[in-house]
DNA sequence: GTGGTCTAGACCACG
DNA sequence: GTGGTCTAGACCACT
């Protein structure tokens, strides 16, 4: 389920965020449903334990998951804020694309055809 | 001219490749032109001179600028290379941000939409 | 293993980085085994960490080695293009020899008796 | 004549000194003959005369030229000492691409054939 | 004056 | 423990 790239220069538990946050966001996993144990999964990645902590406690502390004592880890029922949040996030992030392209005299029509490319091109795909 | 923000999670000789790679590539340092020299700027933005040597030293091994012994620091006639290389660079970063909008349910419409918001909220305006 | 030479008008660190490669090239150090952390070989050699860090943040970048974080620092997996690479320097190396030597009237029976003098000489041994 | 490469790694007063030495050994500068005086040639290369004196002090003491006060300055008349030590520094420089070539597996058939090819190609011509 | 290298020592993020 | 960044200050070669 989770891809952990080692060389990526992204920590380790910012990519486990990611990925958490992305499945839930897409539905991938639903409100209620537990996640591993911070041992089990630590165990499954072959990760130091620390790491995955810290991904949970992020986690935690923006709403995406909730931990009920001596039962375990659940994601949140309310994923709204989340998605509302993550697509803001994107936005912003294409902006300052937009930005760095107009400086670089890059044509808004090969902007935007590019984007189109990327639609259809992964339409029904689902890589990783 | 260049703005180094300290609270950027990029290192600072980064932020000085960056600065100076888009500044070339918009062509707002011609080709030839010197930079100063690496002392001044290290006292110009009160960096320690090792950081921007280290700056200087990316950019000339990446063909951006050049050293003439005894003399300074110059742009790189040939700017080709570089911008085409931006450009591809920032396409890729596209390609990216389309795929994980894709994953979020976010429509192609309202992504070319804000594509085109930010083209015209620019036009004509450089605003830092 | 390494030897740095500080009458060697090169720096250490290029010094470092060509000891290195050439013995990954070698096969000397096979794919995915580990270097040795900056701190220790820097205290091996007697070198400033920072220089050995130097060195490893090149290769890095020439993708010879690859790091993992908190982990350490490893060979490359796919040598072949440093192969490839290295040959070809030593090949246009030997261009600008041979043109040298034409120019100085050396001719090509005793330049190539030279070459096979040298083959002969290293067969088998392996001296510093 | 003398073409400079300022971009070049080495220092322009060691490029100078080869190129005089070159054309010495050549025999395109016969013993006797005159060089142009150190502020002709820094003028003519709008180079600094410092550079132009390092140069040649440095090919007095190799004995290359030689100082007549008042004067100025010769090609040495008995130039074999120099061309022997410029062959025998050229099969020294051989002998480690040899070593390098052993080293990287570079079979003894193909380096001899680069030699050949490079003798081949460049005969009659003059490049530079 | 210029850039380039090196040392020493500090601090940080990550695992 | 690992690598990565930064500062401070020194020395060098070249022009």
């Amino acid at each position: 389920m989770i891809a952990i790239d080692y060389r990526d220069r992204r920590p380790i538990y910012e990519q486990l965020i990611e990925n958490i946050e992305e499945m839930a966001a897409r539905g991938f996993l639903r409100g209620g449903s537990q996640l591993p144990s911070v041992r089990q999964m630590a165990a499954d990645l072959s990760i130091n334990p620390n790491t995955i902590q810290r991904a949970y406690s992020e986690l935690e502390s923006r709403g995406v998951i909730y931990v009920v004592k001596g039962k375990g880890t659940f994601i949140s029922d309310d994923l709204g804020p989340l998605l509302t949040k993550k697509k803001e996030g994107l936005f912003v992030e294409l902006d300052g694309l937009v930005r760095r392209a107009q400086l670089l005299s890059v044509s808004e029509e090969s902007f935007l055809e590019r984007c189109r490319l990327g639609f259809s091109k992964l339409k029904g795909g689902n890589g990783s």
